[in-house]
RNA sequence: GGCUGGAUGGCAGAGUGGUUAUGCAGCGGACUGCAACUCCGUGUACGCCGGUUCGAUUCCGACUCCAGCCUCCA
């Protein structure tokens, strides 16, 4: 089966096959680390990442980047403003994406280059593109000049009159031509700079993806990836920079997912509606929060709500029951790969909602299976699982798990339960609706069985 | 103004030129001491107006509305 993608360049969706037989090569921006991430920075972690274990199923080798941007006005701002020293302040955040992003079930990907630990690969970038004849030095910025340039504004599919006319800001006086973007600038002596040609100074935006990218996995990439918002100017100046300095194509197959909205609203500072990762995973597990961001296609905007995320939890809840009900079948092991269709889905463009689908028709599959099918069924539901990142936790202890820490404990529970057992047994059923209600609102939800009794946290 | 992309049942969200998406919620039934879980059943959804067609939610055109981008925001 091929994995097909939709490549903003051409807007079609296109078979991939990878430059070099069996070689896969992807980069992905990264986090600007002057804050906590928000769900919105974790949209395009975990699309790629899910992108990322299926390229794994196709090919032996997945080079996968996401950079790390350290050098940016906004951390200098930052620091600024509290005094804080830049690489401890940089660190220090880029240690706390991790560890959300992890918290998402997002693997860590092969190479997570940082901006400030290639310096002079910018530099030197920056002096093919004067050589070149395609930027040139003023008043201590090294600009790059876009008319010299034939096809600028491909990916965004705008000429350079277009992007004039609607140009809504002062053109810097420094600039031989209005959309010409910055390569270089000069750092005052409090602001970070490091020594260049030009002076003391930093690099602009767009120059680091485009100089990690040609250190790490070469002058010509499979997969660029990043949100809508980055087409222009960023990953259009990358371009830019990249082919007129090595003379070959940038990048072959670029994708780009849609924003998510917050309550039907755009998540902004003026609306003061910014959801950050780290809060959400204090009312939510992870997997809540993933299954979320994959209930709707990537290239699709998705509206984050509390009832999309209870729903996240409702569906999984019910993949998990099923899962719990053969908690003793042995897997069968000659299972490696998922079911056909989910897997169809997955390469068709990374429909994840369908996939979704499937995976709660396996579900309901093997909630009717008999015992002869179930190794089958609960090894293919968990190999589709597995490549979506989620069921990861044993379903017992997700079913457990506390929502916070004054909640009833495990003990308490089991201690209720017996003695409504208890209570049962002698036709006592006033008290054990008693003890039942009484769990019921402390969040627990009893579940009888012929082999006796199960609970979950709702 | 220019360039992209949207508009599907209470909510979320796939897909298709004619036949069930799926999930959540709701309703009816089985199961249960009663529930919950599970299973079975259940919804005359495809923005508006034209066109093509035997037939359009699906193709074409206009319109309305929405979102993103137009120099550093995932």
């Amino acid at each position: 089966m091929s994995l097909v993608i939709y490549n903003t360049l051409n807007g079609e969706k296109e078979r991939f096959e990878p430059l070099v037989p069996n070689r896969v090569t992807m980069y992905v921006c990264g986090p600007t680390v002057y804050n906590l991430a928000h769900i919105g920075n974790a949209r395009p972690a975990v699309v790629f990442d899910t992108l990322f274990r299926l390229l794994q199923t196709h090919f032996d080798e997945v080079v996968y980047a996401r950079n790390i941007t350290d050098i940016d006005d906004k951390i200098i701002t930052a620091c600024a403003e509290t005094g804080r020293d830049m690489a401890e302040f940089t660190e220090e955040f880029t240690l706390k994406y991790r560890q959300d992003m992890g918290a998402l079930g997002v693997l860590t990907p092969s190479l997570e280059p940082q901006a400030t630990h290639h310096i002079a690969e910018m530099i030197s970038l920056t002096e093919t593109l004067i050589e070149k004849g395609h930027a040139y030095e003023s008043e201590g910025h090294v600009l790059f000049a876009v008319q010299s340039m034939e096809d600028y504004g491909k990916l965004s599919h705008r000429s350079l009159d277009d992007m004039l006319a609607g140009a809504r800001v002062e053109v810097a006086d420094y600039k031989r031509y209005p959309g010409d973007f910055v390569l270089w600038k000069p750092s005052s002596d409090e602001e970070p700079g490091w020594d260049s040609p030009w002076g003391r100074g930093r690099p602009g935006w767009h120059l680091e993806c485009s100089a990690m990218t040609h250190a790490h996995l070469g002058e010509t990439i499979d997969i660029h990836g990043g949100g809508r918002d980055l087409i222009f100017p960023h990953h259009e100046n990358e371009i830019a920079q990249s082919q007129c300095a090595h003379g070959t194509d940038y990048v072959r197959y670029w994708m780009h997912n849609a924003y998510l909205d917050i309550d039907g609203e755009k998540m902004s500072k003026s609306l003061g509606n910014f959801r950050m990762v780290r809060d959400l995973l204090g009312q939510f597990p992870g997997e809540v929060l993933r299954f979320a961001l994959l209930s709707a296609h990537y290239r699709s905007p998705l509206n984050f709500s509390a009832e999309l995320l209870a729903q996240a939890r409702s569906s999984l809840d019910s993949l998990y029951t099923a899962l719990r009900e053969v908690a003793d079948v042995e897997v069968d092991d000659e299972i490696v790969l998922a079911d056909e269709a989910f897997y169809a889905a997955l390469n068709d463009d990374l429909n994840t909602p369908l996939a979704i689908a499937e995976l709660h028709a396996l579900a309901k599959a093997l909630n009717k299976a008999e015992p002869a099918e179930q190794p089958h069924l609960k090894a293919r539901l968990l190999a589709g699982a597995d490549l979506l990142g989620l069921l990861t936790s044993e379903p017992e202890a997700w079913f457990q798990q506390a929502a916070s820490e004054n909640a009833i404990s495990a003990e308490q529970i089991e201690a209720a339960i017996a003695e409504r057992q208890q209570a049962k047994a002698d036709k006592d059923f006033a008290r054990a609706d008693e003890l039942r209600d009484y769990l019921a609102s402390q969040g627990v939800v009893l579940e009888d069985s012929r082999e006796g009794t199960t609970w979950r946290r709702s």
